[in-house]
RNA sequence: GGUGGGGUUCCCGAGCGGCCAAAGGGAUCAGACUGUAAAUCUGACGGCAAACGCCUUCGGAGGUUCGAAUCCUCCCCCCACCA
């Protein structure tokens, strides 16, 4: 292979599948479990390059729908590529568009030579095919592409989800044929889908394993199903991924989700919720939720986690916060997404630590432990449905 | 002093005899958000009641009417222009 991708299994939990790892890219080495800003436009909203890398970010997402109508990557592509047009020199990884095939739906036809969009830009008719999805993040040069999937949804008959598990499958084999054709540094990760039948769900894990891709990623989850079922869902396709490959768990989640995540063996996570629900005021932290705009931090001279040693928690009282989100000032956003990230990141990186010296267990429970004194002690929203 | 226009629920502001506890916006309060059409969206917003409903409210006091935020009289206050 002429690629330098490679990923190492460095130490794993007795008690569950967590393991941590390192990944490495062309554009740098990523330690896992990792978590990965999402960058939809080429930007994660809020946060400059240089936050992100204070926050310890190692990777982020850009988004190949988004990307590929505005400003388009024959644009990127001649001004260096994504990493230099957005002034970011870790690796990136793309999503294919397959999460607008779902999210958009309203706004698509989904046809089995691809997807006709109506762009959210301007309206336009656009089509997204497997092959135009990896040679549009190829031109973009970045360092993980995704193949085009199509996320189930919840609920779903099982006749529907076998349907579209097996066109992801079709479309993973054409995704495939068009990354072998192409040269470079990037590599190419498949993803599983199978609605909540975990039949389904291992089936297709084993499908996508067998086209022997650099990494595997498992799709379709935390569209709407409670708990258990994401959770069994991700067990039944985790005993046919590939162990020895990075396993990529698209679109989670909350911190619960992550945690669970980490213990079933995922190794990279990406989520919108710390930078969107920073955005609309919600504060992560190691005790539960704070909704900042709540009056109870009218004249909270507190840091939002006192426990937390990003920018914001060591500058700024929930009371000043508070101010910002009240009169919709900017800074409110950048402070939010900085410290947001920074939890989401140490949550991780926590795990790591933890598995390297053999203590993921007690890292493991000790979430949980101060989720419930965040729910009884302070009154903090959190959810314990993962616990089992 | 004269003429004209006004005073509506926290604020702005519609309503101009019954369908009005009173449009709409703001503020406030609460909630949602999972590979980002999201600095977005939803709900509450006079009081009591689970609910039927009851009570208090449209500057003040009287009055007309089956019925008044809406009509009449007087009073108080604000704005504009003219003296």
């Amino acid at each position: 292979m002429s690629y330098s991708f490679q990923f190492t299994v460095e130490a794993r939990d007795a008690g569950s599948l967590a393991r941590a790892g390192t990944l490495v890219t062309a554009h740098g080495v990523v330690p896992t479990p990792i978590f990965m800003p999402v960058g939809t436009r080429g930007t994660v909203k809020a946060v400059a390059p240089d936050d992100l890398a204070a926050l310890g970010a190692k990777v982020i997402l850009g988004n190949t729908y988004h990307l590929m109508l505005r400003p388009g990557q024959d644009l990127v592509a001649r001004l260096g590529g994504l990493h230099r047009f957005m002034g970011w020199s870790g690796p990136i990884l793309t999503d294919s568009g397959g999460y607008q095939v779902f999210s958009l739906a309203k706004l698509r036809k989904l046809t089995e030579e691809g997807v006709a969009f109506q762009s959210t830009y301007d309206g336009s008719r656009v089509f997204m095919t497997p092959e135009r999805s990896i040679e549009v993040q190829a031109a973009l040069g970045v360092d993980i592409m995704m193949c085009l999937d199509e996320c189930t949804g919840y609920p779903a008959t099982r006749r529907e989800a076998e349907t579209s598990m097996e066109l992801t499958h079709r479309w993973a084999g054409r995704c495939r044929e068009a990354w072998q054709r192409g040269e470079g540094d990037r590599v190419l990760f498949g993803i599983s889908q199978g609605g909540f039948y975990p039949d389904l769900r291992k089936r297709s894990a084993e499908a996508i394993a067998e086209l022997d891709f650099p990494g595997q990623a498992v799709g379709g989850l935390a569209l709407g199903e409670p708990m258990e079922e994401r959770l069994a869902a991700l067990e039944a396709a985790r005993e046919a991924v590939d162990e020895r490959k990075p396993m990529y768990l698209m679109g989670l989640g909350l911190p619960e989700d992550i945690i669970e995540g980490i213990r079933r063996g995922a190794d990279m996570f990406d989520c919108v919720v710390p930078t969107r629900n920073g955005r609309n005021g919600q504060f992560f932290t190691r005790l539960g939720r704070l909704v900042i705009r709540n009056a109870r931090y009218r004249e909270d001279p507190r840091p939002v986690d006192e426990a937390c040693g990003c920018y914001t928690c060591r500058t700024f009282s929930r009371a000043y916060l508070r101010h910002l989100f009240q009169n919709a000032e900017p800074l409110a956003m950048r402070l939010s997404a900085i410290h947001n990230l920074r939890y989401y990141l140490d949550l991780v990186g926590g795990a790591r630590e933890a598995l390297l010296k053999g203590a993921f267990s007690g890292y493991y429970t000790e979430f949980y432990e101060n989720l419930r004194r965040g729910r009884e002690e302070e009154g903090l929203s959190s959810s314990d449905a993962g616990q089992l």
